[in-house]
DNA sequence: CCATATAGGCTACAAATGTTACCCTATTAT
DNA sequence: ATAATAGGGTAACATTTGTAGCCTATATGG
C-alpha cells in the first residue's frame, strides 16, 4: 500500500486541519466540495476514503463531519510554569516569580506538576545543559546518586549532580573548572525537585 | 452577565470537552442526550444555548455538531511528527516513517512546518546531543557553517555539525574518536534541515 | 490490452440532525 | 404574586448530510 498523498489529497488534508483549525468542528462533504470546486459529495467522500485508507484520517459510518485528523493529538496537554532564572554556575540568584507558562505534551514530558527552570552558568556543560537551555524540573524532596536536581542552598538554587557520599552530601557540577561542593551541616539544603528533561534552543 | 455554570451545565461541557478528545469531533444534539440521559434534542439545545450565552462554547446555527469549545488554550500549540526515518527530499512525511505525533508549544519551539528526529549514536555528544535525544528539524535545503544539520550521505541521514570549507563541505562529529567527513563529488549528499532545538529525557 | 488508482460530474434516496412549538415542574428573585 | 431561570418531556418538521449508483477521463503497471 502506497502511503504517499498526492497532491490532490494533500489539498484535502490541509484543508481538512485548517477547517478544524478555525471552526473548532470537522467540515460535511458538501462544504469540502464547495472549497475544492468539487461538484458532487460522492467525490468528496471518495478524497476521504483515500485518506483514511492511508492512515491520514479517522472516519465513522453514517455520522455527519465524522473526521478525525490523526495525528493532530493535542490531548494530554500540560501547562507548566516557567519559574524564572536559576544560576547554575556559582549559586547565585534564588527561585523567582513565575514568568509565564508553557504548553507541553504529557507524553513527551510527563510530569502533571512539573515546571521549567532557564539555566544561567555553564556548570553543567558535561551534561549537555547549558547556558539558556531550559530544564523541566519534577519536584521531589528526595533524590538518588547522580541525580541531576535543583536544590536550595543557603536559600539560593542551584542545578547540580547529587552524590550522596555516605554521610555527606556532594553537589558535582559537570565542569571540570568548578570544584565540588560539599554540603555541610552548617549549611541549609533542600532539595526542590529532578531535572527529567532539557530543551535547548539551537538559534 | 453571570458567568457560572450550575452544575448540571458543567457536566454538558465536560461531556463536550471529553467526546471531542476522543472522537475528534463534537456530539450531535441526540447523542448529548443519550449521554445525559436527556429525552429530546430540544433539551440539550437548550444547554448549549446557556453555554454559549455564558460564553463557553461557540455554534453555528442549522450545522450538524457546531460546537466549538472556546478558552481550551489550544493556541499557539503545533502538532509535531516523530519521523522513524528520513527520506531525501520528503515534505510530506509518509506515515509509515511516522512514529508518532507531538504537541509542542509554538512559541518554544516556532517552527511550522518541522519534524523530530530520535538520535542514534554518540557523534555529537559534544554539542549535548547524545543517543536517544529528540531533535527538531525545520526543513531547508541551506546551511550556514557551524550549523549542526540533518542530511543525507549516500541514502543515509546523519546529524553533524556543517562546515564549508572553501569549496569543500565537511561534516564534523562533536566527538573525538569519530573524524570528520569531507564529502567529495562522488558522495550523494543533500542537506534535509537545520537542528534548531535539542529535547533529552534523563529518565 | 486489461486492471487499478485517481479525479470528477450527475442524480437520487434515506438517515442523521437542527429547529420549532407547546407542555410540565421546581427554584429564585422581583 | 409574578416573572425569570433552570431542567426536563413529547411530537412534528425541514434541512443537512452521508450513502449509493452510474457516467467519463487520464495515467500507470502488468
Amino acid at each position: 500500500m502506497d502511503k504517499t498523498l498526492t497532491l490532490r489529497q494533500k489539498e484535502v488534508l490541509e484543508f481538512l486541519e485548517g477547517f478544524i483549525e478555525a471552526r473548532g468542528f470537522p467540515p460535511s462533504l458538501r462544504e469540502i466540495c464547495a472549497r475544492l470546486r468539487i461538484k458532487g459529495p460522492k467525490n468528496a467522500r471518495k478524497h476521504l476514503e483515500a485518506l483514511e485508507k492511508k492512515g491520514f484520517i479517522r472516519r465513522s459510518a453514517n455520522i455527519s463531519r465524522a473526521i478525525e485528523v490523526i495525528g493532530r493529538a493535542m490531548g494530554g496537554i500540560v501547562s507548566m510554569p516557567i519559574a524564572g532564572s536559576v544560576r547554575a554556575g556559582a549559586p547565585h540568584l534564588a527561585i523567582e516569580d513565575i514568568l509565564g507558562h508553557v504548553a507541553l505534551d504529557g507524553r513527551l514530558f510527563n510530569c502533571p506538576d512539573g515546571f521549567l527552570l532557564k539555566i544561567e552558568g555553564d556548570s553543567m556543560t558535561g551534561a549537555g545543559i547549558e547556558h539558556g537551555d531550559l530544564v523541566i524540573i519534577r519536584p521531589q524532596n528526595h533524590a538518588d546518586t547522580n541525580d541531576i536536581i535543583v536544590a536550595m542552598l543557603d536559600n539560593e538554587a542551584t542545578v547540580k549532580r547529587f552524590v550522596r557520599d555516605g554521610a555527606r552530601v556532594v553537589l558535582k557540577p559537570e565542569n571540570p573548572a568548578i570544584p565540588p561542593i560539599v554540603v555541610g551541616k552548617d549549611r541549609e539544603f533542600s532539595i526542590i525537585g529532578k531535572v527529567i528533561s532539557v530543551i535547548k534552543r539551537l538559534e
